[in-house]
Order: C-alpha cells, then structure tokens, then sequence
DNA sequence: TATGAATGAGGTTTCATTCAT
DNA sequence: TATGAATGAAACCTCATTCAT
C-alpha cells in the first residue's frame, strides 16, 4: 500500500544522509534475518525512504547487502584493534577478551557474515563473497600477529593456530547468541586464549 | 538423453513414504538455504509432489522444516556416537575425529541448525526452537561424558568445558563451510581435543 | 495437513448420523459466514468427520449447503407455527410475537437464506434457489392466513400485505442482528403486527 | 468485432485515477457477490490493472472493502437526501418515495452493506464495521427529522419508530432484490410511510 | 536527488474435488 | 460406509525491480 507521509519530511535531502539511513536500516535487519529475510520493503519502511530511492543509492539488493557488509566490517575494525606485536601471554588475553567485548558491542556484522557464509546458493551474493574476503583479512592480520607471538613455529602452524583462533572466536559467539545472557564471553574467551597459548607452547615444545 | 526419472504417478497411497520424499527434499534445500530460502515450491518441484500435497502432511512450512531438523538430529545421532565413558586422552581423541568425519558426513543438519540458530525473528520458527533444544540435549549428554574424562572439576568447570568443546565444533564446522577443501578438519580436531585435554589438566592443576 | 486421530472412534460407523453430524456443522459454519465463507475443510473439521466423506454423503458443496437449508427451513417450520385461521388483532399479535420468538430461538437458517438471496452470482447456487422457493411456500400460507383476517380485501391487497408483513420481519431481524442486546424484538414485532392492523382496517375502509 | 478497449498502459502515473478504478471494479464485484466472492484476481481482471497494484493502494482486501462501502456511502448520500424538516404526512410520504429510488438507482451499496452485516465471522472486517458505523449515522439523521414529524412522542418512541422505519426500509430491499420485477418498490414503500404516519399518530394519541 | 506508481513473478496457503482402497 | 492421500486451481499477498517525472 501506499506509505503513509514519512514523518519527517526531509527538504533539500541530503544524498549521504539518505544512504547511511537505508545503510543503516538494512545493516540492522540483514544482521537479525538474513540475506534472504530481508526485504526491500522491510528497509524502506525501517527508514522512511521509499523503495525506489534505496535502488537510486543501490544498484540492487545484492549491492545494498554487500555495503552492508562492507561497512559493518570497517565500523567493526574500529572497535577491535589488533595490536602489531602480539608478544607475550598478557598480550594475547588482552586481545582475547576484548574480541569478546567486541562481539558483544557489535554482533550484527558477525552474525550476518556467519548467516551469508553457511548458504550454499546457486548464485553466490557478493555479499558472501566480500564477507569472506574480509574475514579472510582479518585472518591475515592475525597469522602476522601470531608469528610475534610464536617464534619457533613454522608458517603453517601458524596459520592452523590463526585458523583454531578464528574458529574458537565464531564458535564462542555463536554460543553467546544461543546462550543469551547465561553465557559469559569474556570469560569463556579467556579460556580460549589460555587454550591458544597451551597449544602454542606444546607446539613450540614438539618443534 | 538418459531418461527422465519416470514420473510415477502415485496411484497407490502410501502417506510414508511421500512424508519422506518431501523430507529428503526439504532437508536437502533447507540444509543449503535456509529458513526463508527453502520455498515449498522448490520442496514440490524437487520432491515431485505438489505443494498442495505438501500441506496434507505439514501443517505450514514452520511444521515442515521443524520435521527436518527432527529427523535430520535423529540421523545426526546415529552417525556420531558419544561413547558413555569417555576416559582418558585417547577417548578424547577418537570423539574429536569422530566428530569430524560426522560433520563432513552429513553437513545439512548443523548447516540449517546453525542458521536458524542465528537468525532474529520477530516471531521464532519451531524449527529453531526445536534445534535449540535437540543442542541442548547433545550438550548434556557431553557434559555427563565429560565427567568421566576429569574427576576433580567443579560442575560448573565441566560444564564451562563442554561449552568450549561445542564452540569448538561448530567454529571448525563453519571454517570447513567456508573454507572447503582447503581445510583439514580432522586435523583441527585432533587440535580441538588436544586444546580441552590441555584445559582439563590445567584445571585440575589448579583446584 | 492430516487431521489428528478422531476423538470418538466411529466404529459401525451409522450413516444417518454421520450426515447428521455433517449438516450440523454445516448449518452452524454457513449460518454464520455464507455460501463462499463455509469451506468443506471448516465442515469437516468442526464434524470430525474427513473431507472425503462427505462427498460421500452430498454431492458436492452445492448440495450441502441446499441440504442445510432444506432442513433449515422444516425445524423453522416446527418452530414458527402459523395458525389455519388468523382471524382478529389477537391472533395477529401472537403470530407477531411468535415470529420474533422464533427467529431469536433459531437465526441461523434465515441469516444464511438472507446472505444468499443477497448474492448476485453468475451461476446461482441450488441452496439460494431452494431458499427462495421455501420462503416461497411461507408467503404462501401467510397470504391464506390473511384472507379470513382481512375479509373484504381483494386478493392483490391480500398479497400486498403479506410482503409487506415478510418484509417487515425481514427488517426487524437485521436490526436484531446488528443491534443486538440493544434491540427488544419483541416489542419491534408487536409495533410491526400493529401497523399490519392498522394498514388493513385503512385498506378495508377504503374499498 | 468491436475492437477491444485498448488496453492503454498507463504509463503516466495517476494515482486518483487508478483508485478509482479499482474501486469502481471492487464496488461492482463485492455489491454482487459480498466480502468472500470479491477475490483480488476478480477485481484486478475487471479494472484492468494488476493485483500487486491493488495493494500500492490498498493495505489488503479488507482495506479494500472497507474503502469500497466508505465510497459507496458518500454516493449514497448524495442520492438520498433527507429534509431537516420532515413535517407533515407529504413530507413523510416524498421520503419514503425517495427511498425507494435511491435503492433502485444503486443498490449495491446496500446489498453489500446487509451481507456484510449478517456475517458473523471470527475476525469482523473492517468493512462491517464501517458499514454499521454509517448506518448509525443514517441513523441518527433520521432520529432528528423524525422528531419534527411526531412532536409529542418521547425520545425512545421517536428512536424506535425510526428503528422501525429503517427496518422496513432494509425488508422492503430485500423484497425487490428476491422479487425483482414482480415488486413494485414505490408501492410497497408508500404503504410503509402510511404504515409509519398511522403508528406516529396512534402513539401521539395515547401519550 | 528523489519518488509515486506500476508490474510480473513467485511466495504460502486453502480450495473443492477425486480416487483407490 | 467410509477415508487417507492426492491434486490443480486459485486464494491473498510480498517480492525485487523499473520507469516517468
């Protein structure tokens, strides 16, 4: 049906604002319902643009995911910082626990990225593609920090430690947003990187 | 041209095994999309049955895909046995690869389970509700093998145990998804157990 | 989707009743929502009886609701009973009184006889044909009512009479129907029986 | 053969003008064969646009049919104009007349309006409420002009020899609908303003 | 820089009905 | 005397997208 007048009527509009409303709305119903779950209409209404103005700053929904994506990635590397010399037990809990406090923060980026890269589709969204590639990213970032950390490993075990993190890291979010509020992430982040260490010791040991 | 799977009209009534046709078909789609993504149409034409008839045996869609994970977790659980006293390193072991060549085995279950477990809906599917709870079941039955395994932790150590071990898991399962053949997941979880029989000592150790 | 395990297990199952049960609920889903608005599937859950059986006892949707209608009218008939000789004011005013008690006692028939006269379709169901033809019959004898009411009538002003005495009934249960609680029939039909005096005293003085 | 109405695209967006068709095709359709019968595919074939386009200007089929008896009324009141002074027996008897050719000019909004009313359905469609809020209105006009008419009678015996009136106005309908031509509605209606006048008098005597 | 209106395809579900048993 | 299962058509409605302004 028709919108109803959008409240607030926005004279001499402003292109970003608009773009960053629609990147807004979207971001915030693609992180709870998915690619498919969410609906042009279901962001046009969220935001009060209409529809055909969202295809005006996207080219279409598979472009508005994916800059979803994108920008969810960049506010998410805001918040959590991976120090270059990663050196030293304390160092590498601090990390841990504030990959916690960064999941918690911002869970949308995760939990969309984790919903786009289980579907197996017959055409793949960019959205999945750019999600993978910028996790892969973030992967990178962490095997250059590891090796600090690991002198004494050879490059693939650095990588199957980087990898183990990562996995540790989606594995104890999903827990979290099953788990709800009777979960403590910070503290089962602790355990893991605890577990990263004993594993990079042994390994070390083992060489 | 090989012939066409002869379109057997189904003059015979047999409810049983329709009930199944449309549950391998809806298993195998919703597995690879989703929720939203698996519409009964897909279901009918994959199935050969007409939607209309998938509505004989399923309530609503909601019936239909909490029917899969039902069945999907009973099949789950016949291929991937938790042994009932599970002592000792080696023990360990033999579950973390079991549980690997389970997940490469049959996928579709944690896949679909995993991104309903994610999703945010206004109004829950039974499906999720029905995953969440099956997850539920695993984990205790995990967390009374666990037991077994380390004599001497608190109940609330053993079950922050198990709670590891699942995270685990399914952030393997999920670097599998996304990574593919370049993933060795069995040698991650010869990690993974070699990680919580680290973290079982080291807590024993400290009580 | 299948129903559910009957409650009560028919066993030797009896006909008779079976097609009693059906025009129950029939008569109960089509009083209240109309020809389009009474699906076989409401019957046949409301009957417990399945869908398919009663095909076997009407010949489709036409004949069931033509059926309910036909015993509509003959329970009506118990109800409502029109004296042989309405001679007098009195005896006017008890059949007036009557009449509202009767539709206050059992609306269902000519609410549903109402909704369908009302339609306008392109092929016009036996039940409003059947309908038409019953309140046919009662105009009927209502028309011989009045003729030793109203001596010195001729036979047009007779008939007039009588529509405007069914069309007056008509009314005043609509009103009910809408109105409610609020509505006194009683006291509707004793104005109604009122103004049919006075209207064929002023005829009467007339010719 | 007479060439088909040329099917112009409207490529010039007007939305007025496609509101008023669809109401226009929706009137016509649900005058005839009530809520139920009125299927969005019928209306969208008789306006000629396409039924996603009913619902840009529609919430759903129950917005429609509510829009349809709003619309149908307005016209209503138009057609049917009601003196603010209604004294005397000629008064009287020209509305009565007047009612009679309003409903033969268009009868729709009424047939629609009385089906509607006689439904009992789980959920009550906005249209029916709509139609026994206007009916209210129509109403209460009534009860003040009548006042005029019967000075001497008490509020409750002016409202209820307008209750009065409106029913016979409703059966007199419903009598031409079922008769169709064999009714004369004029006649029957001068009998019902001569039948209201003798009342309004026999209740003024008796006060 | 936007948007009102339209549109065809497809979504889930219900419909009346049939048929083999 | 029934009924489990099936079926094509059609119901209501949402979808992503386009286009003229």
């Amino acid at each position: 049906m028709a919108p109803k007048e959008a409240k607030t009527r926005q004279r001499r509009a402003d292109g970003e604002m608009s773009r960053a409303r629609i990147l807004d709305a979207a971001t915030e119903i693609a992180g709870e319902r998915g690619y498919e779950g969410t609906s042009i209409g279901a962001v046009s209404a969220k935001c009060g643009l209409p529809a055909s103005s969202i295809y005006w700053h996207f080219k279409d929904k598979d472009d508005l995911i994916a800059a979803v994506i994108e920008r969810s990635f960049a506010h998410w590397l805001k918040v959590w910082q991976l120090p270059e010399d990663l050196t030293g037990r304390d160092r590498l809990m601090e990390v841990a626990v504030g990959t916690a406090k960064a999941f918690m923060d911002s869970p949308d980026f995760l939990r969309l990225g984790l919903m786009l890269a289980l579907e197996r589709r017959p055409v793949e969204p960019r959205a999945r593609a750019m999600f993978v590639q910028v996790r892969e990213q973030a992967f990178e970032a962490l095997t250059r920090s590891l090796v600090d950390l690991a002198a004494g490993l050879t490059g693939d075990q650095v990588r199957q430690l980087a990898a183990y993190a990562v996995a540790g890291a989606d594995g104890l979010f999903i827990a979290k947003e099953i788990g709800g509020d009777s979960v403590d992430l910070v503290a089962m982040f602790e355990m893991h990187g605890q577990a990263l260490w004993d594993i990079a010791q042994r390994m070390i040991g083992e060489n």
